[in-house]
DNA sequence: AATGAATGAGGCTTCATTCAT
DNA sequence: GATGAATGAAGCCTCATTCAT
């Protein structure tokens, strides 16, 4: 009975009252989502905690999905958003220091919340990937693309998929076994990036 | 409420007609795992898949958790396997050639069935962490961390996991872009592990 | 294994609209007990009988242990309001006449529903008996103990704990057999309690 | 789907292999109910413990009931064979010392094994009442009555019920509550059977 | 006779979603 | 707009009973 559901919320309120409600549904489901992972996340549940009727959530959201849609985009627009600053630091840079700030800045996105983004990262794998987020996709990636193509690598959309999976694996692995450290995560991480890029990692 | 449930199967019969059922419900699981994730598994589809009755899938395990836990079992069980013939002959190599060697097994073993073993480990992150596998995981990581202290690497513990994680996310990702080429795969990934244990990635 | 399970309801709803569905589950459920025991009480039979989803049962009760709970709860309360008139009413009176009184009152209630007031005893025998029910218990004891006290009898706890269960065991059983004249059963049975306090048995 | 069930055995086994499984399942099933009343009897609970098949079980048994009522039948027998010998004792004596006779046989009889005889009465009071369970409670009754009408009581029926069911009440809750003392438990009970006679409770 | 694997009806409970107020 | 009571499909699990070996 999967019936393709809706993605996308009901209407983006512009009210305060709406508004609010809309927000406190939203950071329920996040909290939950960190707490418990995706079997905690029910409707019921994210409406109490957002000290909310079921009925107001589905006032904002077709559904669940549709919150967990809504959290997918948002952490994804942060990316690109922490990504930008870091693309346009890198720009002229060499290839080997370029990688090295974009890499801090992956990092620090990551460590924000990590139980989060790791949940929201599994569930955006699992969705039918939605067109606002695949946009958003698009442009970090065009953005990681720009930057390897200036540095003429080839296949520049396998690179930043490659680096891309090899960074979230390694540094989810390492926030997971308890490691808090990020500088200590950078510097094990970018020998490797180096190495994948063809550049001696003994900088 | 959380009820720590219980994972171990509950008999694991030795006769034919046991160990068919028993056989039948296991596959069934694994099958529809790898096509609608752990979402889709539940005792009446799995019972079904497998053309047996709830109450004879509630013979043999009690209840889903135990029929992933078994799978997750028998996965390790297997990687520790596929390993263990790498590792031997990794031995006395050097580290540049080991590594290959190691990744070379690796990535063959992910590509098997690579939208399951990418569930089951899912499921392996989730599960309160079975003592059987962690045997398992112990020795498969030992296996890894003394192919590193014979190379006089420092930590061995964090680049083994590091190395592990990397891996796994990139192969991941390749194979669920629709990669089929293993060799290209590795051709890629292995520079990066190279670059990580700080040798020149043009080999 | 067994976990206890809750037995307080969940919400106890004031507004019209819920305060029937509750009232409805557990007037129901009464019905059933006295048709067929506590072997028939089944959320299921329970709700369809109250005219209500399986759902909004569990709204208001966590389970049917709950709702036989809250029964046992209601009629204890009302063997608590029934004794207290007549324990009122006997203060000041000699022990025979005392004693008339009580189990008089004590008779007219078990009457009202005998079948219902049977099962709701052997629920509470094999409860892991509530605070609430505790609390009323309790009271009702101490109602008795107080007038028996009065009366200089010694352990008046086992006195009143022997007179309940006598009372109870042959009062139960006459209804059972059919006997409908509660007087009676009275005329019978006090002749016992006055012998059991030593009194002359015939006044 | 109540087919009202068959409550006899199927056939009661005079080999002794045969013998022995019958006999280890009603063991089995007698303490099960002891332990964990009615509720915990199931038919491969009961066969697990007797350390027999299920299969077995329904060579012998039609279903659970008919495990149930065969217990109900021994321990009515034992019953009986209990009060038969007071009985005899009783005959030619007061009023008085018969009744004291009788309730100490009776109480003895409880107190064998209290939890099971609780729990074998109610079942007894539910179950459609087998016919040889009622010839045995019969005879109990007519030596009851035989007892009784020699002493030229009236309604010496009425009089049979009223004084076993005051006595199982009173003599349920006292060992219930903890009491081990039967001479108490008899002398507390004495004066009030003696009550109900109308004689004089201080002998 | 005995075994025990298999069956499946039936009972329990949750949770996404609707809708009257 | 908001509420929250109500719904019921769907998943979980047990246990009485059968039947092939």
């Amino acid at each position: 009975m999967t019936h393709a559901a809706p993605l996308s919320p009901r209407k983006t309120p512009r009210q305060s009252r709406s508004r609010a409600s809309y927000e406190a549904v939203l950071t329920a489901a996040a909290q939950i989502l960190e707490r418990d992972g995706i079997a905690g996340l029910n409707t019921n549940a994210v409406a109490e905690r957002a000290g909310v009727s079921v009925g107001t959530l589905y006032q904002y959201f077709p559904g669940k999905e549709a919150i967990a849609a809504e959290l997918v985009r948002r952490i994804k627009a942060q990316l690109l958003d922490d990504l930008t600053g870091a693309l346009v630091a890198a720009q002229g840079r060499s290839l080997r220091e370029a990688a090295q700030i974009v890499l801090s800045a992956s990092i620090r996105h990551h460590a924000r919340a990590p139980e989060l983004s790791r949940e929201l990262e599994r569930i955006e794998e699992d969705l039918p990937l939605d067109d606002e987020v695949a946009a958003i996709t698009d442009k970090v990636h065009a953005g990681l693309i720009g930057l390897l193509a200036e540095h003429a690598l080839p296949a520049p959309e396998v690179v930043a998929r490659d680096l891309t999976a090899m960074s979230r694996g390694m540094v989810h692995a390492a926030l997971f076994a308890g490691e808090t450290d990020l500088a200590q995560i950078e510097r094990r991480l970018l020998p490797a990036i180096l190495g994948y890029l063809g550049l001696d990692p003994r900088g």
